[in-house]
DNA sequence: TGATTGACCAACT
DNA sequence: CAGTTGGCCAATC
């Protein structure tokens, strides 16, 4: 099997809890920070393409903003399946984001 | 096959 | 305070 960073990423976003969010920084951060937070985006990007089971609709920028939501069927989807969680969503931003925010380094540690 | 880009982040100018 | 740049990996042109 090929670890690729890509796969790494979809393991983690897979063990996002329901009801919390992470971030594409704390994702590579995690996974090591000689990464970059740019290719979490780029497997979200081809995860919605491929038949992969990963809630990007829990993974925000590190600002809280969610800037994938273009990239679900609509817009208002991805801010629907967060305040379907229980997650409020005001002008695309989580609101008290830090304390949903699941730290994959500390929540998880391997 | 080389160059470009892409749902980011932090540092620098 | 806003715009630019470097970093990193993989897919697309």
């Amino acid at each position: 099997m090929e670890t690729g960073f890509f796969d790494m990423v979809y393991q983690v976003v897979r063990l996002v809890p329901q009801g919390r969010v992470t971030t594409y920084g704390a994702i590579a951060r995690y996974l090591g920070s000689a990464r970059s937070a740019r290719m979490v985006g780029w497997a979200m990007n081809l995860s919605h393409s491929q038949s992969l089971h990963v809630p990007a609709h829990r993974v925000v920028n590190r600002n809280g903003t969610l800037t994938g939501k273009h990239f679900f069927g609509n817009p208002e989807q991805m801010q629907q399946l967060l305040k379907n969680e229980g997650i409020q969503v005001s002008n695309d931003q989580v609101i008290n984001f830090e304390k949903y925010f699941w730290d994959p380094a500390l929540e998880l540690k391997y």
